[in-house]
DNA sequence: CCTCGCTTTTTTGTATGACAATCTGCTAGG
DNA sequence: CCTAGCAGATTGTCATACAAAAAAGCGAGG
């Protein structure tokens, strides 16, 4: 029925270059969120940052209970949590928060090199230098909060990294499973920036990143990339073991 | 609660190798499908052959309808689809069956050539010599189905192909998204596959993977699999430029 | 003829109640 | 101590209801 016409004059393609920055000022039009959405975010957001535990259960009349929502949506909620692989669901038995073995994360880390490759190999081949400047400054702020030893704003600063990263890479596909990649390792990205000397050794890799992105230079971007995730891995495993050798009770 | 304890004698943990044999012939213990799972089963299916087409509008009651089921069941599946990018949802709007942009088709090969790569050099690293030889068996059925110019058969056979690959790779995050990438691009392979003389082209491709893997050359083989995904992707997106000059009617 | 704006119809979003199938934990009996 | 079986909790599925949003139809006026 109704294609996409190319523009009638009153109703402007939303990338039309004369608003792009008054697009850019009031940011994306802040859809009516449906009841839906809003539960899923918080469930999935209670799950990244680790309020409800890996493999606490969820049972459907307590998320209703605790979200004020009908079943209806919670078990839509759980269906979508479930393709993101941040609950598993077993046949009548019902969801719980995924835990993550080791090779699992394994496998996520190095699947998540090779994401961050293709898209910095994208990002600098495409990006405008305006995104270049941007990353550069976020780096700057990545070395304070650092040096502050803030882990929260950390993490914070880190989201605007991959943004603006992956906003200048424009490649959809790969942003969106880096994404779902990193939220189910959120807690161990965290566990792993605990390792003494993590944080400003990371700090030094992500500086390699980008300069070599403010060179142009796509191999030695690419090279710094893995070197970085790599070592993230590397600590990330660490933590796991530690956890491993030492549960709870001990 | 109850933590996965080292296997009560009664019940022996499904890897216990004394029962492997047997249960390879039995195959997985069949759950007892939900019928949510049957119906999602249904509706990618019918998405993925191209029966329903991209673009095609999902209404809840003539899913319900379809598929003799409620409504609940019919939201649930959507979720999963929804999630896999296999349709695209607006508020308010419903589901359709998703297109695929050249951007996103580009994409998406691009990617899947990585995580090609990545399975290809766990499966050097780390398949026994018999999913080799199985492997090698499915080149002989290809190369057959191939001159016979039997694409149906060929779709068929390139999915236990994949099959055998992943299992010997042993890389469950990659496989996953391997899958869910091939399932956005399968009717576009199949079109890509009516290319005059893409079919043996593809064959040769495969062949110099297969070759390269059995040599446990892990280079050749990265090498050979980027040459692949790389020369279907070209014919994928030709085909998409051709659909796009001439649209149904012309 | 086209278009603007109103009304009607369709469809989605959400909640509720119901009931069968299944799982889990507990208890009684061997 | 182990087992069988019962009771309670939980999931799986259905049917129904209604508000809100979107789409389709329609009629008056330019």
């Amino acid at each position: 029925m109704s294609e996409e016409r190319p523009a009638p004059s009153d109703h402007p393609a939303p990338e039309s270059p004369e608003a792009a920055w008054l697009a850019e000022a009031i940011g994306p039009p802040a859809a009516p969120r449906l009841v839906r959405e809003q539960a899923f975010g918080k469930v999935k957001a209670a799950i990244i940052s680790g309020r409800i535990a890996p493999g606490a259960r969820l049972t459907e009349r307590a998320l209703c209970a605790a979200l004020g929502v009908s079943r209806t949506i919670v078990r839509e909620v759980i269906r979508g949590l479930e393709a993101e692989r941040l609950v598993q669901v077993t046949a009548h038995r019902g969801p719980r928060v995924a835990r993550l073995t080791a090779k699992t994360a394994r496998e996520i880390y190095d699947l998540r090199a090779e994401l961050e490759v293709l898209l910095v190999r994208d990002f600098v081949a495409r990006a405008p230098d305006a995104d270049l400047r941007r990353l550069e400054a976020l780096l700057g702020e990545i070395g304070r909060a650092a040096r502050a030893e803030d882990v929260e704003g950390l993490v914070a600063i880190m989201a605007r990294f991959y943004t603006t990263l992956t906003a200048g890479a424009d490649n959809e596909v790969a942003t969106d499973i880096l994404e779902t990649l990193l939220a189910r390792i959120s807690r161990l990205r965290v566990l792993a920036m605990a390792e003494p000397g993590r944080i400003a050794r990371s700090v030094g890799e992500i500086a390699e990143i980008v300069a070599s992105i403010g060179r142009r230079d796509a191999a030695a971007a690419e090279d710094a990339t893995r070197a970085y995730v790599y070592a993230a891995r590397d600590a990330a495993l660490r933590q796991i073991a530690l956890e491993h050798d030492a549960p709870p009770g001990a």
